[in-house]
DNA sequence: CAGAGCCGCCTTTTT
DNA sequence: GGCGGCTCTG
């Protein structure tokens, strides 16, 4: 009996059962939330498994980066699982991670087939603006004195049309009308931002996906890739957009083999041109494809199901799945009605620590936000408290200057055509400023042809224009940066931050902290192939704290998690406190100005209600400060979140928290966690 | 030309 | 409160 090897097979339910044991090649399973969609996905690998397909063989791929290990950890146990009981399978790991790593991982092995140059750049947001910024000063928009589209609205057209695969003039058409005017220089701006990264061997996010799907759909590299995988495994697909299933249906040309999960309801990354769609409609790309519906929750008790079933109500066309399990009982969720913000956070913090008392830990607790800022009164509320929490979501590791600057220099030295990089190191140089550094750069001549060594040899005329004092400091980048014969990465990585350590010890009063941060990063470097990968893999999963990079601190740790609740989406908690329900921030007012906008908002509150098991709160502050942090007075009222209708209140107890007096200081276990005291490091 | 200092603007969600 | 762009000074 095959549930016999495999005990995880046996704690399925009929549906997830017949999902994980589909012996057909294409499957869609379509679940509401807490049905057990991660589950039957990772079953189903255990079950190919064991059909004969190596792990390695199997592509794993989701959205978001916690999913993504959600799901490579979850199967990775339920692999050991297996062949702990059946023969001893080696340990291996299925190919998995977000579409961006596993696109990331193949271009660096096919980089020369696809045009890159071997040490590619990685660029995240802000790089990919700054860019985009170098492009648009070049032509010459901003004389022109008439208003033009600034960098960040330039990128989100450029990444839309790239994602959803329209033309630009549609995408502008619909989210950004004001610029249609511009049409044309938006659409040149495009082209030399394309051009740009071309010739300075810099790949974007969006690049990832594109230059993947070339690969994929090329003659001679295609049929290799898709002879490497057996089977694919998709996870989240609601969430995918136009490219990602370009990439997919290029990696199945031959081989059909591919199950999806997803679930229409959750479906809130339409801003990344992401639509339900692509998982309602997949017949017509892979018309074989055959269905399995999961519809019952194991997650939460009723009355928290209620919540979400009366949420799916006022939506206009209503959610494909109802909600139903047989935890009939269980607490009522409440309602907590605050006078203003700061009776909101003692409200979370009174109820946290009441949970705890009963015996919830602070890790089975999560409070989820709209937008990463909504929890800032709480944190600090938290830290006075001695309340230990993690936040996913709020400052990055990587958005730190000091880091930035190491991660230039990883590239750099892969790199030598990085533009980017170089501008941000030259002026790190004290007596270079943008114009010197430009005029550097232009003396490098990093966009001409030739080759990459030919670059840093013309370091001698890039350091004429520099001040005369200036020099030495620069020279000694220039130093590190050539990796001398014989040497290892991890040597060459110390050099460089040995180069940059004493600019960073003379500029920050706090330096020490800042200099361990770059030995955590060195660290990093000796078990990499490359110096960019260093680059590209904190890019593509920056670390929400130092500790997180240097490894798991205190693992028997207790701490509570914050979490926006896109990040939250897939995961569950026993108590789960919802901030800020109140209209404007959530739905949030940057939304509502289209009708698709308010029900993305409506999909994310439902995604917020459906993520704990037993208790559920919802706070909602009336009173608001304009300045989140403001030192003044100044409030405005608000009303409750529109999703709060009769219908849904009703499901509620609701109550009233008083502002209390000066709540006690109650000190518990241990002491913050690192991330959270590095956040004011930052500032 | 670099760098300090000031003013006004904005402020979502992720890879 | 924080950032980008601006002006003023050395």
């Amino acid at each position: 009996m095959i549930e016999r090897v495999f005990p995880a097979l046996a704690r399925l339910n009929e549906e997830q059962h017949a999902a994980a044991t589909f012996e057909g090649d294409q499957l869609r399973i379509l679940a509401g939330a807490g049905t057990g969609k991660t589950t039957a996905l990772t079953a189903r690998v255990a079950w190919l498994v064991d059909s004969g397909i190596q792990p390695e063989r199997i592509m794993a791929l989701t959205f978001t980066r916690r999913a993504a290990r959600e799901m490579v950890h979850r199967t990775a146990t339920l692999l050991a699982e297996s062949s702990a009981s059946t023969r001893s399978r080696r340990r291996s790991r299925v190919l998995g991670g977000t579409f961006h790593s596993v696109a990331h991982r193949a271009l660096r092995r096919h980089a020369a087939a696809v045009g890159l140059p071997e040490g590619f750049s990685m660029l995240d947001s802000g790089d990919a603006a700054d860019v985009v910024d170098m492009v648009r000063d070049e032509h010459g928009v901003a004389k022109a004195g008439r208003r033009f589209p600034r960098k960040a609205t330039l990128l989100d057209v450029y990444s839309r049309a790239v994602n959803t695969q329209r033309p630009l003039s549609v995408v502008i058409d619909e989210v950004a009308p004001w610029c249609v005017e511009h049409l044309e220089a938006i659409a040149d701006i495009c082209r030399g931002y394309v051009a740009r990264k071309r010739l300075l061997g810099l790949v974007d996010f969006d690049d990832l996906l594109l230059y993947w799907r070339a690969a994929a759909a090329d003659d001679r590299l295609g049929p290799r890739l898709a002879s490497e995988i057996d089977h694919i495994c998709v996870d989240e697909y609601q969430d995918v957009n136009a490219l990602q299933v370009d990439v997919l249906r290029a990696l199945r040309r031959t081989d059909p083999r591919l199950t999806v999960v997803g679930d229409d309801s959750q479906a809130v990354y339409g801003f990344r041109g992401a639509s339900p769609r692509h998982l309602l409609d997949i017949a017509t790309v892979f018309p074989s494809i055959a269905t399995i519906l999961l519809e019952r929750n194991y997650r939460s008790v009723q009355p928290i199901l209620d919540v979400a079933n009366a949420i799916s109500d006022g939506a206009p066309e209503g959610f494909m799945t109802r909600l139903h399990t047989t935890a009939v009982d269980g607490a009522r969720p409440q309602l907590v009605r605050c006078g203003d913000e700061d009776a909101q956070v003692d409200a979370v913090c009174d109820r946290i620590l009441a949970h705890r008392e009963e015996g919830i830990a602070l890790r089975e607790q999560a409070v989820l936000v709209r937008a990463a800022h909504h929890s800032d009164l709480l944190e600090l509320e938290l830290s006075r408290r001695r309340i230990p929490y993690v936040k996913y979501g709020g400052l990055r590791f990587l958005e730190a200057a000091h880091v930035k600057d190491l991660i230039c220099l990883f590239r750099l030295a892969d790199n030598p055509r990085d533009e980017l990089a170089w501008f941000r190191l030259l002026q790190l140089v004290e007596g270079v400023g943008p114009v010197r550094a430009r005029r550097a750069i232009e003396a490098l001549g990093v966009d001409q042809p030739g080759t990459d060594a030919e670059i840093l040899m013309r370091w001698p005329l890039a350091a004429e224009q520099l001040p005369a004092p200036s020099r030495r400091t620069a020279d000694a980048f220039i130093v590190a940066l050539r990796r001398a014969d014989g040497e290892s990465i991890g040597a060459h990585g110390e050099r460089l931050r040995d180069a940059l350590s004493p600019l960073i010890a003379a500029a920050y009063t706090d330096a020490s902290a800042r200099l361990a941060d770059l030995d955590a990063l060195t660290t990093a470097a000796h078990s990499a192939i490359r110096l960019s990968d260093v680059a590209a893999d904190l890019t593509l999963e920056p670390p929400s704290s130092t500790g997180d990079l240097a490894g798991e601190p205190a693992i028997d740790e207790d701490w509570l998690v914050i979490s926006t609740v896109h990040s939250a989406k897939g995961l569950e908690w026993d108590v789960v406190h919802v901030l800020n329900a109140a209209d404007g921030n959530f739905p949030s007012d940057m939304a509502l100005t289209s009708k698709e906008g308010l029900e993305e908002e409506r999909r994310l509150f439902y995604v917020a209600m459906t993520r704990p098991r037993r208790h559920l709160h919802v706070y909602v502050p009336l009173r608001f400060h304009y300045r989140p942090r403001g030192r003044d007075d100044d409030h405005t009222f608000g009303q409750p979140s529109r999703f709060l209708s009769e219908h849904v209140t009703q499901c509620f107890d609701t109550s009233t928290a008083t502002c209390a007096e000066s709540p006690p200081v109650v000190s518990i276990d241990a002491g913050i966690r690192v991330g959270v005291e590095l956040e004011a490091l930052w500032s």
